[in-house]
RNA sequence: GGCGGAAUAGCUCAGUUGGCUAGAGCACACGGUUCAUACCCGUGGUGUCACCGGUUCAAAUCCAGUUUCCGCUACCA
């Protein structure tokens, strides 16, 4: 009965913080492809998992004031951890693998072995400029002034020996790779990768580092540990079993079917992978899929902008299906979508509570009120029904083919189309008016009849996106097991005809918009404790400061300097006066020309990028979201150039 | 700087190899309906298809150039 094997994975993630949205969309896109799969009969394998080794996060360890180890099973274990995560999100993954795990350790060392026995690892020097109180390699386009761009301190010219990966070896199969077939999707990634990568030469890759210790140990060569590309990368390998015990189905699974990643990691997945299962000798995963991202705002989200998401928050607000079907629904998944809010629950009203959650509603409704729930088994069609059957009999053709293509958003939205024509349906054949004629009871069979199987299809193949709720709603509409499979999607009439339905709880609330924005807004931004009022001064100490009215005669943005601009203000004093001011990312310099300002003018000078800056400009200011909103203080023009405030 | 992508309705986006009066969903307005979750159904579009040339019987689509945005990447006084 099965299919064959089909071996998914997601990236294995960072745990060096708690995981967002972002990440959430990438695993549940993969549970969603792996769910399909399985429902159409392959022998799955999905596999998921922590990254967990490497210098960041044996920092963030020491700032926690923890080992390595606690650090990161509390946030893969813990509390609202990744495995929590997948769990709230219903994700079905076969296996869960952290790099730290023992098998994955020793197998990591046999293979670095292998590749350094076959020639193609050697022990060389990795130089660079490197800051000795930051134990840090810099290249020279990472240093700030010549100096480290951490600490600002000088750095020196230094050689660390080091054992590097003879990429260089295998760009000639790797191009050849990507260049045939469909190695590489979506396909724009390809050029991205040759004319960037490949074409101006591969340099062999430093696979050892001993900087730090948090890491998997070069067993031959004590004080260096593996690099985080060997480390993480063969995860999809060791995870079946490749090199170790714990698990024996390599030969079954390998080679992976696909490798879901983000688009910033496709460079790895589709160069040094390759490469490096080369050296090793075994056979290249069949795909690469690099999905997009979501963006908030046009922007990408980022823990230091403040504005990610927190998938814990949505989930349980809407519930986990909700989440699942829009983060499928709403973009394809080779490109970026934006995220909002507002996108989310207008999604969820329209498709889930509008179209699919009233229509099994009004449905299930009708069945109970004019056959108390269970149908009769008379008959009678009429050319009416002709569309809406014809639609549903052929969905799951044009489902398979859109799933078969990772179009998870076009594959919806065929579902959603049978949806609305059912709805239409209702319309067209007006059951209500049917009920009123006992004679009519067979057509009205009928009609509710062929909405419970359009419904029933569509549930079928929803079950991959809304796994829980399709249970529900299968429950509704009385469909026994056998008729929930993806072999019955394909019959229309599978349903027994005296079918019996059971009215259950509404599947998705209508949500009202606006309130809910406002609550939402309140919940990610908790009013922020007041700034507290500093302690008390005297009027002595507020007069020491020179605040005067200044007139802006010129503004020009300081070159080099993305947040200085240089004004030049009359102060009243008939001698023009520089400030310079880091406000460039709030005002346009041709902007502030002419207007009326408010000045410090007894700051002692200082120096910015050069240039003196004689004073400081008044502004109000306040964190938002974790973003510094900034407002000059400008005063009415009628104000003289040279008062002083009191 | 190099390579790539994008620009279509108020918003989000479809539009395969050139071929009917350029489409969908959302939002909005009006009408219908009462089975249903204030839901559903119908009707409603004057869009310089970013700009400018060109090829063609015919261009949103192909070619050259321009602008803006984005991505990958490099680098520099």
């Amino acid at each position: 009965m099965s299919k064959g094997k089909f071996y998914i994975t997601t990236p294995i993630y960072y745990p060096s913080d708690k995981l967002h949205i972002g990440h959430t969309y990438c695993t549940v896109a993969t549970d969603t492809i792996a769910r399909y799969k399985r429902m159409c009969g392959y022998d799955v394998m999905f596999l998921t998992g922590t990254d967990e080794h490497g210098q960041k996060i044996e920092e963030k360890a020491k700032e926690a004031q923890v080992t390595p180890q606690q650090f990161v099973d509390n946030i893969v274990e813990g509390p609202k951890g990744v495995k929590d995560l997948w769990k709230l999100m219903n994700i079905s993954n076969d296996r869960f693998i952290r790099t730290t795990d023992d098998y994955h350790v020793e197998s990591i060392q046999r293979i670095f072995k292998k590749m350094y026995d076959n020639g193609d690892i050697y022990k060389g020097a990795y130089k660079g400029m490197y800051c000795t109180p930051c134990e840090s390699f810099w290249t020279e386009s990472q240093l700030v002034d010549g100096k480290c761009p951490d600490c600002g301190r000088p750095v020196r010219y230094a050689e660390e020996e080091a054992y590097f990966f003879k990429l260089s070896k295998y760009a000639k199969p790797v191009q050849d790779l990507l260049e045939t077939g469909t190695f590489l999707e979506p396909a724009s990634r390809v050029n991205e990768m040759i004319n960037n990568f490949i074409k101006p030469g591969l340099e062999d890759l430093c696979v050892s580092r001993t900087s730090f210790k948090w890491g998997i140990p070069v067993d031959f060569d004590p004080g260096h540990v593996v690099y985080v590309w060997v480390d993480a990368l063969f995860n999809y390998a060791t995870g079946m079993g490749y090199l170790n015990d714990r698990y024996d189905d390599y030969d079954h699974y390998w080679p992976a079917d696909v490798h879901m990643v983000g688009k910033e990691i496709v460079r790895f997945h589709s160069i040094i992978w390759p490469a490096m299962l080369m050296s090793v000798g075994e056979p290249m995963p069949k795909k690469v899929f690099g999905h997009g991202w979501l963006l908030l705002d046009g922007g990408k989200m980022s823990k230091s902008k403040g504005n990610v998401v927190d998938p814990y928050l949505l989930a349980e607000r809407y519930g986990t299906d909700a989440l699942r079907y829009f983060l499928m629904r709403e973009f394809p998944l080779g490109s970026d979508g934006n995220f909002s809010n507002e996108a989310l629950i207008s999604r969820i009203n329209t498709d889930l509570a509008n179209d699919f959650g009233n229509l099994l509603s009004r449905t299930v409704s009708m069945v109970e009120k004019y056959f108390d729930g269970k149908l009769i088994a008379d008959r009678e069609s009429d050319p009416l029904d002709d569309d809406l059957v014809g639609m549903a009999s052929s969905l799951r053709d044009r489902y398979e083919n859109e799933m078969d293509h990772f179009g998870t958003q076009a594959a919806a939205t065929e579902v959603f189309k049978v949806l609305s024509r059912a709805n239409k349906y209702v319309d067209e054949t007006a059951p209500w008016v049917l009920a009123r004629d006992p004679e009519k009871k067979p057509r009205l069979a009928t009609v509710l009849y062929n909405l419970l199987e359009a419904l029933r299809i569509c549930v079928v193949l929803l079950q991959p996106y809304m796994p829980d709720t399709c249970v529900k709603a299968f429950e509704q509409i009385g469909a026994p097991e056998a008729v929930r499979t993806w072999e019955s999607a394909s019959e229309f009439g599978a349903l027994p005809a005296d079918v019996a339905v059971v009215k259950g709880d509404t599947l998705f609330p209508r949500i009202d918009m606006e309130k809910e924005l406002e609550e939402l807004e309140n919940l990610n931004n908790p009013a922020p404790a007041a700034e507290p009022v500093l302690p008390d001064v005297t009027i002595d100490d507020f007069a020491k400061c020179d605040m005067r009215v200044v007139k802006v005669l010129s503004c020009e943005a300081v070159k080099k300097s993305k947040k200085l601009l240089k004004f030049s203000l009359d102060d009243g004093s008939g001698t023009p006066r520089q400030i310079l001011s880091g406000i460039a990312a709030f005002y346009k310099p041709e902007d502030l020309v002419g207007k009326t300002l408010v000045a410090i003018l007894n700051l002692p000078n200082r120096k910015m990028m050069g240039q003196d800056s004689c004073g400081m400009l008044l502004s109000a200011v306040k964190e938002e979201n974790g973003e510094e909103k900034l407002h000059l203080l400008m005063l009415d023009d009628a104000i003289p150039a040279g008062y002083r405030l009191c």
